[in-house]
DNA sequence: GCCTCGAGGTTTTACGTATAACGTCGGCAT
DNA sequence: ATGCCGACGTTATACGTAAAACCTCGAGGC
């Protein structure tokens, strides 16, 4: 009656293979594993390819994977993929890995700064490698602790440990936004920063920080706000909100906060950029969704997907993982004009 | 030198938790796999689970999969994880999944509309079963031949063959879009469409055409674009250009096809909502991001991921798996508005 | 006194693959 | 003729786990 109760067609494994073309379960793994140069005839390996194709046979992953102790699978861990960044991070490291027969897991962490707890407490720890975004310290110690091959991205080039790393130039990135407010003529500018506490933020920090300092007259005030847009705009209508003379220039960490600090301007009545320029930082979607569109600085998350995926495959092929540094650059767009004439 | 040089410490196995506990490897695994009410001593049993936990024992996956021809792992199947509607999916499945010990792994087609070729051709292949979210007919041959259990997200309840389902209610969706345009007293509507054709848009198409031809005196001109915000705004600048009276609604597909065309109204020096309403569909995040904020329909997608993984989970159990639908709800924010007086 | 039975284990096997170790058989140099 | 070698395979084994089948021993029934 039910069409669902297939008499489950075992899949043909190697040793059908061989049964089908006539020669030893050896012979076909070694065909098939392109190891046979010298230790089978040219004619038997054609013929050992074509019956495999002609069974539909593929290889069962879990057997290999247990013969040879490795699982061609990675582990990227990453804050939250409905943050934009980290689905295009995903997207490059997937991409990089499907060419080189290997697959990629993810271990969002709930809250968004690092695994709660041991990500291999999850028990899909049949892993070869793992590629972590910058995230907090004390989560970093559980994926130190698992003594896989460790690709860090975005994160601090001091902290040794890792075999090798993807870096933005998150700070010449920042330097740029500065360069260009203050090459604008804004003298009084807030930070609208991430309360998320790693090292991406940290720099983005320091460096806006000293790019001010170096300008006389330039004041700079930092607020704190979780990365959504209702938070950033909460934060930034609490600055505007407050005595004094106000901001004309708002730099946030990222283009959620951002479009999060364009309402907050509007709320009170002013506008972006003539009365308030708002500069974003990452370049997603989001910044020429919203209106105006954002003055940003777009970093190649792909690559940084692409490229630490690669260093891990080179980690695990025992070549020499070179460490990369991906330039950023800034976008100007409308979300930024001189100060109002005072 | 290298502190990489690492003298590789060998996992515990099962055999050496059963040697240092003084049992048999056996016994070690009825303990672990907790069938050993009956067959082990209370004693003996938690002296295994103590010294296991000593040394750190973590079964081997590939050969735990190999033994039991299944590998607790899920493929989901989604056209893209940027966009932020599927990366939600994946969380809510993922969420559930590991509740259970499972894993996802993910297969976002380059395309964003289905699997460019076998799914399973990129071998990584170990699953158990496929939570596929809508796509085209073509690309889900693929899956069907597999003969995997199969969970449909989102798509045609008239097509058979997936063992579950988990459905949204996207007709009600636009029909609630319509009653609130209409009722407004919106009679000239563009429905700017998606140009993927998959069920879950050709629903919306269908509820939308079939709500407006119930009143009379009410147009409806309908334009498909890609997903983004730039070809959206593009197609409705198009539609705003041409000859005749101009719309007074614009009802979009999803949220980014709306805020590309609240950008397009603005080009025209038009105001949304004032001179045209724009609605949208999903309720991004992006849909609160934009000014005016979007009145859309809110979808529960998290759930969708969570039902669709619980509906999974049932059907490898042999539960029987229900079919889900879930309920969808208009939330009205400042994109829409009462026609101009004409 | 013998049989049964259950509690509490152990021995053994199979899962499918990769590969080390081992034939076999001509041909060719010595 | 003998030894050796290369070409072409095959046989055997191990990976770590789950679980079926099998042991052993003491208590209890008759």
């Amino acid at each position: 009656m039910s069409s669902a109760q297939q008499p489950a067609p075992p899949r043909p494994t190697s040793r059908d293979v061989a049964r089908a073309a006539g020669v030893s379960q050896a012979t076909v793994s070694l065909v098939l594993g392109d190891k046979w140069r010298g230790r089978v005839s040219a004619a038997t390996a054609e013929r050992v390819r074509g019956t495999a194709r002609d069974l539909g046979y593929r290889p069962n992953l879990a057997a290999r994977s247990l013969r040879l102790g490795r699982t061609r699978t990675a582990l990227l861990v990453v804050p939250a993929l409905t943050n934009e960044f980290f689905a295009r991070v995903y997207t490059g490291a997937a991409a990089v890995a499907a060419e080189h027969d290997f697959g990629v897991v993810l271990y969002p962490s709930p809250d968004g700064t690092g695994p709660a707890r041991d990500p291999f407490a999850s028990a899909r720890a049949a892993l070869d490698g793992v590629i972590a975004s910058s995230m907090a310290a004390d989560a970093l110690g559980a994926l130190r602790g698992a003594d896989l091959p460790l690709v860090m991205l975005d994160s601090d080039p001091e902290d040794h440990g890792a075999a090798a790393r993807v870096n933005l130039d998150i700070a010449d990135g920042m330097r740029q936004v500065a360069a260009h407010l203050l090459g604008l003529g804004h003298r009084r500018i807030v930070h609208l920063a991430s309360a998320v506490d790693t090292w991406t933020f940290a720099v983005r920090a320091r460096a806006l920080r000293e790019a001010v300092r170096d300008v006389p007259g330039a004041a700079l005030l930092t607020v704190a706000s979780p990365l959504d847009v209702r938070a950033g705009r909460e934060v930034a209508e609490t600055v505007l909100a407050s005595s004094g003379p106000p901001p004309t220039a708002i730099v946030c960490d990222d283009d959620i906060l951002a479009a999060g600090a364009c309402k907050a301007v509007r709320r009170r009545g002013l506008r972006v950029p003539e009365d308030i320029s708002v500069t974003g930082f990452d370049d997603l979607a989001l910044a020429t969704a919203v209106e105006p569109e954002l003055t940003t600085v777009r970093l190649p998350a792909e690559q940084v997907g692409e490229r630490g995926m690669r260093a891990l495959l080179d980690v695990l092929a025992g070549r020499p993982a070179a460490h990369h540094d991906l330039a950023v650059g800034l976008v100007v767009r409308g979300s930024t004009a001189p100060p109002p004439a005072a």
